[in-house]
DNA sequence: TTGGCTCCTTGATGGATGTCAAAAGGTTCC
DNA sequence: GGAACCTTTTGACATCCATCAAGGAGCCAA
């Protein structure tokens, strides 16, 4: 499971499995003798298919970049249901936050959605390198703190929007960042239920309604969207702000419709 | 409605309102000299109950340390459903997080809860400050981080545990920082039950439930624990895990019990 | 005191989403 | 190819909480 950090160094891109350590954001502002350092004391892993990486509670005194596949991360609660709090995806790293801590502990557990592969670097390493570079402290910071916008987003999904409109905004994003209007969907619907924080089947009947309406078409793991238009309406209600209740394309989808 | 820097200013405890600034972790590790710059591109302001200090869209080139009274943070949806975000008390700063982006917005809207005082400071120079300020930095940082475990924890709570849940690890919170079994609570009914995302109605049947079970007893703003062992297990029902289901302390609160 | 606020409470009802159960596809492994 | 298994879908029903409407309760002003 735990490697070593046999990947090859040269000055310049670093490249594991395609993946160019520089492309995250964390380290791209690092030089050629700082990668170094902080490949030393790093890790490569491999990780099967739903092998787990930490459990919520670990203590944390690693942070990881994935390089390929996803990881899921998520809480469980009491009875067993699991909210999926986010899927890492490739390129991106996960859990640096926690170094700041004084006794860190992970707040989420971790798990490979199919085949992982992962660098871990190590927390105090890297708080070291941070000590004596600015630029890599405001790379941090700057990435902290578009995680807490994005968390705060979450919770205003959660609370002030529907799983409709929940659904269409993830469709749209996903879209978006695609660049078709047909594309797989990037983990299982049940995995994506969790992560809208919807059961499996109301993910199942939203998607059968939106189909319904003609707004996307799915065949198993494909999405295709009929109607642009319509499903960003329905991921971003204020874009109808200001037109009076007559002209609000009014596109009701009632949760048991046939 | 914005003032000057007219506080005393002396070495040492920097006094406002009786809220030493130093008290607040980001400005605790300032020597003299620099929380005297600080100082010098900050602003004292006084907000009436209910106005507005920033709204959610607004460039975001101040933060804000509050020394009286109380902030509301919060997210309108379309249909003017409100969600309170967070409520900043005395002795903290707020939006800070926002002066590591390109082009700061504030993704929350600001007013005040009753009379309010506090302190606004400049991004920039606060930026120059952490330049040269590896201590700060890691401050900075490491809040950024707490912060950012305690919206996780919040999307657990929305997510995975009920509107009950939410209300008693509120009110657990409130009794252990206040180290009384009887207190006041800190905000308008109507404005904790957008807290913990909930209408003022079910708020209010809560607590009447929480009270009718002998739980909680309840005047007007006042609250006093009876039963603090079953408050603390419907506030983590992670508690009586591992017990067989017929020795679980089984407080059914039915919804329209009465 | 009385009126007019605003905030809170209470009751009746409804709706979005969860739950439970079973069927229908898909995949993997002999 | 088919058996076992998992994921997804579909249907019937349950529940939590929201909504709507009305009635108290405290507070401030005149």
């Amino acid at each position: 499971m735990e490697g070593t950090n046999d990947y090859s160094y040269r000055p310049g891109a670093i490249m594991t499995n395609n993946v160019d350590i520089r492309s995250s954001s964390l380290f791209s502002v690092l030089d050629d003798a700082q990668i170094k350092r902080v490949m030393q004391s790093s890790h490569m892993l491999n990780l099967a298919d739903r092998q787990s990486l930490f459990e919520c509670g670990d203590e944390a005194d690693r942070f990881y970049l994935v390089t390929k596949g996803q990881i899921k991360l998520f809480r469980l609660s009491v009875n067993g249901d699991e909210k999926t709090i986010d899927i890492i995806q490739p390129g991106n790293t996960f859990a640096e936050a926690l170094m700041f801590m004084e006794q860190p502990t992970y707040p989420v557990s971790a798990t490979a959605l199919g085949k992982v592969q992962l660098i871990s670097f190590d927390n105090a390493q890297f708080l070291n390198l941070l000590r004596g570079n600015f630029d890599l402290c405001f790379r941090m910071m700057g990435s902290l703190c578009q995680r807490l916008r994005g968390l705060v987003k979450e919770i205003d999904d959660l609370t002030l929007q529907s799983a409709t409109t929940r659904m269409c905004a993830m469709l749209v994003n996903h879209m978006e960042r695609e660049g078709e209007s047909e594309f797989p969907l990037q983990a299982p619907k049940g995995v994506l239920a969790s992560r809208l924080s919807m059961k499996p089947e109301t993910f199942s009947r939203i998607l059968q309604n939106l189909a319904n309406e003609g707004i996307i078409e799915v065949k198993g793991q494909n999405v295709g969207v009929l109607d642009e238009c319509r499903l960003k309406e329905s991921a971003h209600p204020e874009s109808v702000i200001g037109l009076e209740p007559e002209f609000n394309c009014n596109h009701q989808m009632p949760f048991h419709q046939r």
